[in-house]
DNA sequence: CCGGACTCTGACGTTGACGTCAAGGCTCGG
DNA sequence: CCGAGCCTTGACGTCAACGTCAGAGTCCGG
C-alpha cells in the first residue's frame, strides 16, 4: 500500500472504456504545453502520486487525454479552492474510489446489499468535498456583498453630487454592481 | 514615496474619527492572540508595509482595533481570494486611498469638480477588486454545479436501486445537495 | 544505424510566508 | 529603582511547490 495510485487501483479491472488503445499519448513536453504547466510540475505530481501516466518500455512518460484532464483538475483545486497537493491527493483518491465503485457496481456478482453500501460510501465522499466548496462559496458571497455595499455607498455620493455640467472624461458606466443578480 | 503606507497617508489629515485617543492599544503578544496570527506574522506584515501600528517612545509596537481589523482583512484576502501579500498590499493601498478620498471629499476647500473626479477614481478602484472577486465566485459556482451534478447522478442510482429492506447502518441523510437553493 | 530532439533521474536552488532562536532593550508593579 | 515579563532586531531554518542544471538514456526519421 502506498504505490496504489489511481492507475494501480483502476488496473484491478481488466481495462474498461476511456483508456482505449490507439490514443495519441503525448510526451511530457507536449503534455506540459497543452496542460499549461511545467514538465517539472508533471513529474512532481507523479512523485506525489497525483498522476500516473503510462510509459514506454524505455521509461519515457506518455500522457493520455485523461491524464491532461486530471492535471486540469489539480490546477482547479489549487487555484479555485486553494487546496495544497496533499489535500488534492485525498480528493483525487476519493474520486478514483468513486470510479472504482461505479465499476464493481456494474459487476453482476455484486450483491444488492453491497451495491447499496457502495453507493452510500460514494455519496458520502462527494458530499464531504461539496461541504468544503459550499462553505467557500458562501464566504465569497459574503465578501462580495460587503464589497458591493461599499461601492454603493460611493455611488450614492456620486448621484447626490451635482455633476460638473460638461465633464470632459465621461466614458460610460463600467457596470451596475448589485444589479446583475 | 515608498514608506507612505496607510498611517503615513492618513496622517496628512490632522487626525479624524476612529483612531481616537484613549484606546486600549494592545502589545504585539495580545494583538497576535486576538488576531489569531503569530507575532512574527504581524512583524512581517509591517515589514511589507501592509500594517503600520503605533509605537511607544521606546519602540514597542501598539495595535489599535483598526489594526486588528486590517489583519483580519489580510487573512481574508489570503484565504478567501488566495492573493499573495504583494497583491494584498495593492488592495489595501487602494482602500487607504479611498479612505483618504473620503476625507478630502469632506473638505470644504475641495471644488465640486475635484469631488467628482475623486469619486470616479474611488469607484474605479473598488470595481477592479469586485471584478476579480466576481470572477472567482462565478468559477466556484460552476465548480459547485459540476459537483452537484455528479452527486445527483449517484443519488439517482440510489433511488433506482431497491434498498435492502432492513439496513442496519442507516443513520439519516446528511443533507439534500441541490435542494438548498 | 545514427544524430538530433526529446526525456530521464538525481540533486541543488528559489520564492513566499512565515518559525525559531539568541542577545539584548523596554515597561511597570512593588 | 529593579526584576519579571514582554518586546526588539537580526539572522538563520523550514516547508511547499516547483525551477534549474548536469550527465546519461531513449526515440525516431533519414
Amino acid at each position: 500500500m502506498g504505490v496504489t495510485a489511481h492507475r494501480g487501483a483502476a488496473a484491478t479491472a481488466p481495462a474498461a472504456g476511456p483508456p482505449a488503445a490507439g490514443e495519441p499519448l503525448l510526451g511530457i513536453g507536449a503534455a506540459a504545453e497543452r496542460a499549461r504547466v511545467s514538465e517539472r510540475a508533471l513529474r512532481y505530481y507523479q512523485q506525489l502520486g497525483l498522476l500516473v501516466p503510462a510509459c514506454t518500455p524505455g521509461g519515457l512518460r506518455r500522457y493520455s487525454e485523461e491524464d491532461l484532464a486530471r492535471v486540469a483538475r489539480i490546477r482547479e483545486l489549487q487555484t479555485l479552492l486553494g487546496l495544497n497537493l496533499d489535500e488534492i491527493a485525498v480528493v483525487l483518491r476519493n474520486e478514483d474510489r468513486i470510479a472504482q465503485i461505479r465499476l464493481s457496481y456494474q459487476d453482476e456478482r455484486t450483491s444488492d446489499e453491497e451495491r447499496w453500501r457502495l453507493t452510500r460510501e460514494c455519496l458520502s465522499l462527494q458530499e464531504d468535498l461539496r461541504a468544503t466548496v459550499e462553505a467557500k462559496r458562501a464566504a465569497l458571497e459574503g465578501f462580495l456583498a460587503d464589497l458591493d455595499a461599499r461601492i454603493q455607498r460611493g455611488r450614492d455620493l456620486l448621484v447626490s453630487q451635482p455633476q460638473p455640467a460638461a465633464s470632459p472624461l465621461d466614458e460610460g458606466e463600467p457596470a451596475s454592481p448589485g444589479g446583475d443578480r
